[in-house]
DNA sequence: CTTGACCCTGACAGTGCTGTCAGACCTTAC
DNA sequence: GTAAGGTCTGACAGCACTGTCAGGGTCAAG
């Protein structure tokens, strides 16, 4: 399929497709006028993207785990540090979490001492 | 005072001093060479400034914010849509921490299906 | 064969800072 | 007066995307 209908299926703008593309996460074959020709392995490719995505990594973490990822219940092959990369993760977005509750509570003070 | 030592009194750096200056959030007195010249007040408002970057606002929040703190306790004065914006603040944050909190469920049970 | 819809590449814009560098002036002290 | 250190402005870079536009091919239908 064309990008125009990937884009469609999948929900991901043809401008991002494109660019997983740049970032190499994505590889489809070439028409003979060079339209870029996506099969159902790479619509799959792009949704475990999407979901990865959706999780808060960044496409460079992606890339890393992607070769890892063979299914999208998700299941994954075994893959050598990909529970460090998930735990990694995790851990970035534990600290994320606890700078924002810091924030919160600071705002939340400033916002009782104007009562 | 000059910008360098302002810069070691408030651990903000010399780029962000000016940058703040740019951002219209500081005016300091010009020496007749045309250094910048910042007094008690201006050291006040950097660690306000401070202060509420720490909270996670943009500068673009604080400007409008900064009118309307006096004090750094921090108290304010009343200020006509001050509570609004800390309040549309405090929704902010907990809408990051709402979307990072899924984004971590999401990651755990990947972790957990790699096991 | 023409029109419209789609695709291609490359590049610029914007976000919200933050560092760094260049080229030049000021200040202080020796 | 000269050297070191501080300051000035302006501009480019980087992050991690994401939109949009320009200029130009391609494809299918009528």
């Amino acid at each position: 399929m064309k990008i125009g209908e990937l884009s469609r299926r999948t929900g991901v703008s043809v401008r991002m497709l494109r660019y997983y593309e740049a970032e190499g996460l994505l590889a489809p074959q070439r028409t003979g006028s060079g339209y870029r020709d996506y099969g159902l392995p790479e619509e799959e490719t792009v949704r475990r993207i999407k979901m990865l995505g959706a999780a808060g990594m960044t496409l460079e973490t992606i890339q890393q785990l992607l070769p890892c990822v063979r299914n999208n219940d998700p299941e994954f092959t075994p893959c050598n540090n990909l529970r460090k990369i998930l735990a990694d993760q995790v851990s970035l977005i534990d600290e994320r979490i606890e700078t924002l509750s810091q924030s919160r509570t600071i705002l939340a003070s400033f916002l009782s001492s104007v009562n």
